[in-house]
DNA sequence: CTGTTAGCGCTTTCAT
DNA sequence: ATGAAAGCGCTAACAG
């Protein structure tokens, strides 16, 4: 049974005042007099009224709350991300309604209507890895929901977005490895149509023209690739490979095992860095370099734009590319012992 | 500029009919002629209609929403919960509303005030580690919003909860290790004043006893030792130690490092078993065996026994007692080869 | 079957 | 300074 809450209205009937009353001595807004003011707001505190805020949003027509679509929650980065984000979303006083999209596009669409439904004030979205079509999002913007896209952007959709610098934390991570020494590098790239593929790979291949060494499409393993194992495992027994450049930790990995199996040492013959820093750098043995890509920051940035473009909307368009950090483990040399 | 959203009155005023009709059409509760419903359901549809929940919120005295308030995002465990809650009150019609308490009880009672604010239907709760006080929690069960406890729970709030067989958890980990052999089992405890810490410690012991092993408070760690590592390193070195059940998977991986330091082959020498199955059981070497909590299975519980309360809140106080499954990899000897 | 009326809790003119 | 009244979008009892 719902306990009924105490409204604007019992105070006011109490005090033998109107409820307009009320809500502007609460408010602060209006003029009250200090007498009334004092009487009501100690007997709101007595029967400790709260304020409704479905009420409140009904005639405001806003929500203090902000729509969050995640592909998932499992990967560190995203919770890391989420907690960024909640960070100031909290402090700002706004609520957190959160969906997933599990990477599918039609749930990201059916979230994108769930939560304009909800009329939340803004929306912070990841988009998922399939997408191909923008539509839903669009209409987001139609609707005139701000909204902000965190770690990935598409340029069909204009509005703010805050991304990693994936070409620079590719290249610094590449660099890192030809500075050491390693002139056949492996690479094995993340999913197609993503942006950040696209641009580590890139930034794979201007740190290997920086230093003079000739691209080899033979190095290059697709992640999708059903037979990624045996991949790698023909590039380390074939090739004179020195130095592995993986899209994700996770692909990291798969290198260290075939390495393992095949009696190659990591970093004594081969140096491998990693991306994005989770967790699994740390736990591995040797430990992984790896570029980090400071979510929690980004969740941050992101839910700066957010607020600032739902106080603000004719805001220009804010765009972010933050700066990656690589952090060197145990999985690279640092200083190249001689060929 | 937020566009305006078309009403049931737009719809209304459109087709010469009052809200009340449309509203009956659109919820097929009662009587409209055939003609009427269809004309209006095809004009809704037409002009993109999308009931307003906040309006509806604010008569039915309800708003479809669910709040959660978990400790921290970045532990695997409480992302899997997460994700196990929100397939559960998605496919419910039920929007999540996500609040950290960050370990912290004060940012927990600020959190449940936040949501009982926010007038959501329910809660679902973790409580942080450091709870000593519950009145918080007290305070929602007056204002008469169903709360459901997942994970931890506190003999004080007479709520119900899901939380993990600590006790059979630990028990089967430890029976293993009888059963391979192990004759000298070290134990690190996990936080005091925490029932899951009391309860795996209770299974160790009951394990030792059934295969008649006597118990050595010599073999008993803290986690929040200091000196934790140096510990390890004594017992290890010092004391014929041949098995080890940690409260966690990471203090485990400290048991490794320790391991690896003193040329202690695992599963050699020492058997090793984890708890809660993190990600980094697969990836530290050798791969650990670990007491698997199913959290995702536990966020589902957790979220039908609150949409249960919802509907039904005169139901029995449920409560259950999830089962844990040993998964066994390779820091344990399926089988003891001899003394 | 459909319109009228009232009301959910609060804000906001507009009078007084 | 305060009250009266309207309205945010919707539901629900009550009349016809």
């Amino acid at each position: 049974m719902r306990k009924k809450r105490i409204s604007i209205t019992d105070i006011a009937t109490a005090l033998h005042v109107t409820p307009s009353t009320v809500s502007r001595a609460l408010n602060g807004g209006g003029k009250v007099s200090e007498k009334k003011r004092l009487e009501i707001l100690s007997l709101a505190k007595k029967l400790g009224y709260r304020p409704n805020p479905i009420a409140k949003s009904l005639v405001e027509n806003r929500t203090h709350t902000i729509g969050l679509i995640i592909p998932e929650f499992t990967h560190h980065f995203y919770s890391r991300m989420l907690a960024g984000i909640e960070s100031v979303t909290s402090k700002a006083g706004y609520q957190l309604l959160i969906c997933t999209s599990n990477e599918k596009q039609k749930q990201e669409i059916k979230s994108t209507q769930t939560l304009l439904d909800a009329r939340v004030d803004g929306i912070l979205a990841t988009i998922s890895k399939m997408n191909d079509k923008f539509e839903h999002l669009q209409e987001v913007m139609d609707s005139g929901t701000p909204l902000v896209l965190v770690d990935r952007f598409s340029e069909e959709i204009e509005t703010p977005y805050v991304i990693s610098d994936d070409f620079n934390g590719a290249f610094s991570a590449v660099d890192y490895l030809c500075q050491n020494g390693c002139k056949h590098i492996l690479h094995i790239k993340g999913p197609a149509n993503l942006s950040t593929t696209f641009n580590r790979f890139m930034g794979y291949k201007e740190a290997l023209r920086k230093h003079g060494i000739a691209f080899n499409e033979e190095l290059i393993l697709e992640s999708s690739d059903t037979n990624l194992v045996e991949k790698i495992r023909f590039c380390l027994s074939n090739l004179p490979v020195d130095g592995a450049f993986a899209y994700s930790d996770y692909l990291a990995f798969e290198i260290y095992k075939v390495a393992s199996e095949l009696k190659i040492q990591i970093p004594g013959r081969l140096s491998v860095i990693g991306y994005a820093d989770e967790p699994i750098s740390t736990y591995i043995n040797p430990t992984l370099s790896s570029v980090n890509q400071q979510p929690f920051e980004m969740g941050v940035a992101g839910a700066k734009y957010l607020l600032n473009k739902i106080s603000n909307p004719e805001t220009v368009l804010e765009v972010k590319t933050l700066a990656t950090r690589l952090v060197i483990r145990e999985s690279t040399q640092a200083v190249k012992t001689g060929h």
